[in-house]
DNA sequence: TACAATTTTTAGACTGCTCTAAAAATATTT
DNA sequence: AAATATTTTTAGAGCAGTCTAAAAATTGTA
């Protein structure tokens, strides 16, 4: 396996989370210029970089797409990436907005040895603090079906397991009204002027929620 | 405090490991750049950006010494290194001499907060996996009388508690023969002709050392 | 003290990654 | 289909960090 650079690796990333956690064919060059705060004339000085290393199908103006190769080094990077966050909420008793910026440095720690001992020892997880979930060894993801809170309809509940995007502003938003992973949701009242909804948090606390936080909230319907 | 790079901090590292470690007052373009692999032309180099930021006090031809802003960092980057150390060894269950390359990366990863709550989690520890003091958050060192086993007389005995020095190849034949931090030794015989010695271990197994592994071992006097 | 050996610095070049400005290609609108 | 807007690439440059070769300074030795 070849050895990439920091920012190889994040290019790579990134491609990773346009196309296949997008659910997207191709990553255009903006795309990922925009992901990575970047101008767009560098992603393409990388892009025919990485397309040479044959990490990255690329073609000129057609946008790009990963190789078997280039996949194998993303999904590890974000395994990395999900575990040390893992790690950090659940050893070091950090919060769920505190530590992606941290992973983002972790990640690029080359160690298989490393990251298979930090599996074991967390205990083999399948899902971060954030509910993404965590690429095996082999590369494979966990995948669960999960539904919007605002696609719900009075009365219907479930558990938070995911979130649509998890903006450190919306997370330190659920901190302070007390919703997390794990917390269980029940729709109330369903207001169409605003499509605001009301719900009610583990069989207790009643709040509202606008639209674009229930749009964000996935949960596991039960 | 400013943010330096990764190769920044690793200069002024070394130059830590070169003055206050080795108990030197100033460390030479040349031992830098044998102790890091580098030309000495790209040493000279660095030394004359780290002296424009007045991290080190640096003039030409005379050698280079840490100031103060310079040694703050560089003992934060070996607490950081040793404490990523301890939790390697600890935590993860790595052997002592898998753990230095590692940690050799983990510590730029930039957090006080990471640091800080890394140190609690692992109890404040005061020495590493290899004996080496663990620098505080204050920039203190703790401290230790130790005396290197080739100076023991017959009969005298004492726990192993640090390393002169550590290369893994040492590190890899203590292991073998059951030796580590820890252990007792108590001197048997002193053979003068090549000053290797006869020695017990934990008051059980007897072996042979040879001067060069025996200057290398230190004691705490028991 | 002068010559030789060693160490250190300077000069000049290269790579990786980034930028801005301008040109080229593609997509959208009229 | 032509004109316009947008996206992408090219051109050219800069910085950090490295190198080798050569010059300069310092140190050791005859
Ligand atoms: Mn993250
Ligand atoms: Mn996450
Ligand atoms: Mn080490
Ligand atoms: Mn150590």
């Amino acid at each position: 396996m070849i050895r990439l650079s920091p920012t190889e690796e994040n290019y790579l990333k990134a491609i990773f989370k346009l196309t296949e956690e997008a659910e997207r064919p191709t990553a255009t060059t903006n795309a990922i210029a925009t992901e990575m705060n970047i101008a767009a004339a560098s992603v393409t000085d990388m892009l025919r970089r990485l397309s040479e290393k044959e990490l990255i199908h690329y073609e000129k103006y057609k946008g790009v797409r990963l190789e078997v190769s280039g996949r194998k080094i993303a999904t590890a990077l974000v395994r990395k990436h999900r575990l040390w966050e893992y790690f950090l909420v659940e050893k070091l008793k950090f919060e769920w907005d505190e530590v992606h910026d941290i992973a983002e440095e972790l990640e690029h720690v080359r160690s298989d040895e490393l990251v298979n001992r930090l599996d074991e020892y967390l205990g083999k997880p399948n899902f971060d603090p954030h509910g993404d979930p965590i690429p095996r060894a082999d590369g494979t993801i966990p995948t669960r079906q999960l539904t919007p809170l605002s696609a719900l309809k009075v009365g219907e509940h479930g558990i938070l397991t995911g979130l649509q995007d998890h903006p450190d502003s919306l997370m330190r938003y659920l901190r302070k009204v007390n919703i997390g992973i794990g917390t269980k949701i029940q729709v109330l009242e369903l207001h169409d002027f605003d499509e605001s909804i009301s719900i009610r948090i583990d069989d207790e606390k009643e709040m509202e929620l606008s639209e674009k936080v229930s749009k964000n909230l996935l949960l596991k319907i039960s």
